[in-house]
DNA sequence: GAAATCTTGATGTACGTAAATCAGAAATTC
DNA sequence: GAATTTCTGATTTACGTACATCAAGATTTC
């Protein structure tokens, strides 16, 4: 049986009441009586138990997370993910109000922020939009005191206090590593390489193209970026164009959405296609075509550690604890046809047994 | 506030002894009530309070833990994460016993497993060896109740409840499907890949080497298997051999440990080194290697995961649960050297603050 | 040396659930 | 219709911690 807070006193040779002064930093223990019951604590090698401390506490954090809706497959896994936050309990004692604001739109953002502090909850998580009046609303929220943390797109250092997403420079190289050995070395130089983007205006997207940029480094030649502005229609043009035009392309890399439109684009289209595809988030579009092989790799970034790491950091704050950087690091996943995880684990489209939260990794 | 157990009552109307009968499996209740009260459940949507049914339960699950000692860096991280989860009070209500074995040794894992039976555990975990003995001793525990569940390495389906580890063919499958893009096609058919493995007695290295020679398939030219034994230095003389005799050679795969040995060889190797080096396992040394580009890929399972998935599926079958399998099965993770996480997160050989589990993922 | 302050002990309630007990009520059997 | 069996209610204790209150001892202050 693991020591509580009797055997402490016990140890130390004090009161239950003088114990609890001394773990919970309460005032009234003098200086001498105090370092006995730490040293007691030592001693035997106690640890609070946090689920029972917390049940006494009765503390809920009420956070509020703002989600862009749309039909992006990856925006709504990730909404998925924070609903089942919601409702799972495990000793996290969090509710989790969730807004759902019009996608790329700044304005809206900015508006949820504004009435999300008005409801002054202990935390707030947002998927930003890189527009001026977004970073006004986040600095408003830090102003007033709440904990900020962006989620997958980040807003820069000044106007949140953490970023729970990926190192989208990284995943740009990492792209390009692929990109650059999937092609090969033969006829790297001359070799066509084009680029879809949703759109440049988004921090994400560029980070990622310049960390594909920098990898590459004069190993192929790479075409204008293409923008696709999230219209499938419109991608499936783009990338049909571009395939008619370039029959010797080497690769596409897709770094953002729009993936559908480019599926659909290589699957009408009829003769080889480029030696290398590369796209962003495992959805159920981007997986089919990794198993019907019109795309080689996808880079993805997983929702649920996300979500579960943005509530951590909330938490973490609110509490006035520092949160360790280090442990909330997203990884950057690489799928290829051969280590598909199953798809319910990938994105949201399979329900877990009722009250049961996922396993945590 | 939570809708308690109390709300189901009020809103049922019944006692809460009958709320508790039905919550819990209990006999005792009508039919009739029992949907009633099942229907109150949903309605007011109840979720349990896992932490303060752990706390009143005051159950705890005493496992057993078998791992390999020696000085392979995959198994010492796995054993950091055990102890890990030896000292991490959230909520587990889990005391764990690791017992660390000589490796290799089928002799002593079996002797250990009988060891195991006599303290009359909730469940054993084991690194197994494929080993008849092993087997037999497996059959023994399952033969008294007690649940087991492999770690890493199997033993196949009739001896144990569960498998916490990837799937090693398709592991093998990945592998390939890297090696054949690394390499390239002009040079495709006549390109010639060589194997390193510790040992082909290993059910894994087996695994993993089908894997990726169903991956290949006739893409490649395959060298025969090298097996180092896992000794670094015998290890170390078959790579710089092989190096030595295959000026031209495109590729190596090393499916099992003696990574310091290949590494130590490709250091020491003068002129060109092989177009494609993949390993397995994001350790120390592998992690240093991709930095300084003398191996292009890793696959790596996550320990921790595994650790963690082996303690859920124990705890389940202690109680009697269905595990859910989809949820536990491990991810097969590819880093290249743009993607690699933090050091820390890998392997293990940083600290992590006192009495905080990892991030879960 | 009396008053004020600081320190500690003793005790009780609370959190949400589990589990046990005992007493009735209802349904079933003969 | 009496004797069983099955079901349900009411109540209590417990888990480990937080937190508040009151009393009393120890120490300091003037």
């Amino acid at each position: 049986m693991r020591p509580t807070v009797h055997d402490i006193a016990a140890q130390a040779g004090v009161s239950l009441a003088t114990v609890d002064r001394v773990l919970n930093r309460r005032p009234g223990v003098k200086a001498a009586t105090r370092l006995r019951v730490e040293a007691a604590i030592a001693a035997i090698g106690f640890v609070r138990d946090m689920a029972a401390a917390n049940l006494a506490k009765s503390r809920v954090y009420p956070f509020t997370f703002i989600l862009p809706g749309g039909d992006n497959s990856f925006m709504r896994g990730l909404e998925r993910h924070v609903r089942e936050a919601v409702v799972r309990p495990a000793s996290d004692r969090v509710a989790i109000s969730l807004v759902v604001v019009p996608p790329f739109d700044g304005a809206a953002v900015a508006r949820a922020l504004d009435a999300a502090i008005a409801q002054e909850p202990a935390g707030i998580a947002v998927v930003a939009v890189d527009a001026p009046d977004v970073m006004d609303a986040a600095l408003r929220v830090q102003a007033s005191g709440i904990p900020l943390v962006t989620l997958v797109s980040d807003l820069g250092p000044a106007c949140r206090d953490h970023f729970a997403g990926i190192d989208n420079h990284a995943a740009g190289r990492t792209a390009g590593s692929l990109m650059r050995r999937f092609v090969g070395r033969e006829a790297s130089e001359t070799a066509k390489v084009a680029v879809l983007a949703g759109s440049m205006l988004v921090r994400d997207h560029r980070d990622r193209l310049d960390g594909f940029k920098s990898a590459l480094s004069g190993t192929c030649t790479l075409l204008p970026v293409l923008e696709g502005q999230d219209d499938p229609a419109a991608t499936e043009r783009l990338i049909a164009d571009l395939l008619a035009q370039h029959s010797d392309l080497a690769g596409i890399y897709s770094l953002g959405a729009g993936n559908r439109g480019l599926i659909a684009a290589l699957r009408r289209h009829l003769g080889p296609r480029p030696r290398a595809i590369i796209a962003h988030e495992l959805t159920l579009h981007t997986r089919a075509a990794l198993e019907a092989d019109l795309i080689d790799a996808v880079l993805n970034q997983d929702a649920g550690h996300e979500v579960r790491s943005a509530i951590r950091v909330l938490k973490a704050k609110a509490d006035g604890i520092p949160a360790v950087d280090a442990q909330e690091r997203i990884r950057i996943d690489i799928f290829l046809k051969d280590n598909l995880p199953f798809a319910d684990e990938a994105d949201g489209n399979a329900l877990r047994p009722f009250g049961l939260a996922s396993g945590e990794n």
